[in-house]
RNA sequence: GCGUGAUUGGUGAAGUGGUUAACACGGCGGAUUGUGGUUCCGUUAUGCAAGGGUUCGAUCCCCUUAUCGCGCC
């Protein structure tokens, strides 16, 4: 069975709805922060743990899995959720992204597919719309995604407009061969920040059909956030109302909350876990780092929070784990982060509900840049 | 007591008669947006044991003192 968007309410003053999306693993309401886990888990983290702190759905990755332990030992373990114990939704990336970080050399990049280096023995890697989604056939994901071509921010118009063509192809050409009846596919919309790109592309992906869309292009290279709003502005027009919209790497709390008052659904972000592991701390008073120096002494909670570690550690404890760099730290602080973005979705569903959406998005911000 | 070798930042240390004393660790701060898990970047000795001398100029040469190591009586 594919998933079902079931939109509830838009709000009044916004383009931001609230809605249900219900896979074979669980439903789960939208807006919704989806953590990272790459390689099979989200770093340090227990699939209980997801799921005490209210995380719904987890990203995992067709490039890596393929890499290491392969799809097809996912495959005969039963499965992601099976392999990996986790029983709640799960989305794939189609490798695309890992293209536009790891690829140096441009001219990897070809209409057929791209070429990859094996980071971990050297080997040749011939990585193509189709298998990539036959990776994520086998990885047997909730949701995969069409493998696309990411552009660098600083990329001129002509290459954007050839990048859109091509994603269009490849999603095309990936859309084909999928052939996983309990697996939905998205496609992805590319295009800059450059309107008339946005619509073609958005159009375009429309007319194929996926099970959802996804913004894709944004949060990559220093590129600035009227540049990321610009993406979405100019994609959303064009997606229809009864399928979700996911706006690819982005989980700053300032952007998720631009991002669904602007009519996103889903985020996904490295920046939680991220951070955690380098001793950082999102509150709601703005991120902090706890290896300063001026939490040596500080037996608070990192703030008012209803996480595992707010309720039971102090500033001076997690600095001194982080100092030491003490896996602890980082699993304490991720449980935290985490928390933080998903209640964060949760304050904005219910800011939906209320209409109060823009109330909601000047209190959040006037205290997280410190105005109070 | 005599002889001898040392003494460079919080630590381990490199170095030279001439504008800014290497590097590493540590410290302090920053970065991080579809994750190549202990990452990246910045900063950190107005001073080379103390005092005196030689010199245009000394951390580097000379003398004295202090401290430490080693050897001999």
């Amino acid at each position: 069975m594919k998933i079902k968007y079931e939109l509830l309410k838009k709000e009044k003053n916004t383009k931001a709805r609230l809605g249900i999306l219900k896979t074979n693993h669980g439903d789960f309401e939208t807006p919704m922060f989806m953590p990272v886990g790459t390689l099979a888990n989200v770093k340090t983290l227990t699939p209980e743990e997801l799921k005490e702190m209210s995380s719904a759905v987890i990203l995992a990755n067709t490039y890596h899995l393929w890499l290491r332990p392969g799809e097809d030992i996912v495959n005969q373990a039963g499965g992601l959720h099976k392999f990996m114990n986790y029983d709640g939704p799960i989305l794939t990336d189609c490798g695309g992204f890992q293209v536009f970080s790891l690829v140096k050399n441009k001219k990897d990049i070809t209409e057929e597919g791209v070429h990859f280096k094996n980071y971990l023995n050297g080997d040749k890697l011939f990585l193509t719309p189709e298998l990539s989604i036959q990776i994520q056939n086998k990885l047997d994901s909730d949701i995969a995604m069409s493998f696309d071509e990411c552009p660098p921010a600083s990329a001129d118009y002509d290459y954007l407009k050839n990048s859109v063509e091509r994603t269009l192809r490849w999603a095309k050409r990936g859309k084909a061969v999928h052939a996983n009846e309990n697996q939905s596919l998205f496609g992805i919309i590319q295009g800059g920040p450059i309107e008339d790109l946005r619509a073609y592309s958005a159009k375009e992906t429309v007319k194929m059909d996926f099970d959802g869309y996804s913004i894709g292009g944004v949060a990559n290279d220093g590129e600035s956030k009227e540049d990321m709003y610009k993406a979405i502005d100019y994609s959303i027009p064009y997606i229809p109302d009864d399928k979700p919209r996911y706006l690819m790497g982005v989980g700053d709390p300032i952007d998720i909350i631009e991002g669904t008052i602007r009519g996103i659904d889903m985020f996904d972000c490295v920046l939680p876990t991220r951070l955690a592991r380098h001793g950082n701390a999102f509150t709601r008073h703005g991120k902090i780092n706890l290896k300063n120096a001026k939490y040596k002494k500080d037996f608070t909670p990192i703030e008012e929070c209803d996480c595992y570690t707010c309720k039971n550690y102090t500033k001076a404890y997690l600095r001194h784990l982080v100092v030491c760099n003490e896996v602890l730290g980082g699993r304490l602080l991720s449980i935290h982060n985490i928390r933080f973005l998903i209640r964060l979705t949760e304050e904005l569903r219910e800011a939906i509900k209320n209409d109060c959406l823009l109330e909601y998005k000047k209190e959040f911000i006037d205290k997280y840049e410190n105005k109070n």
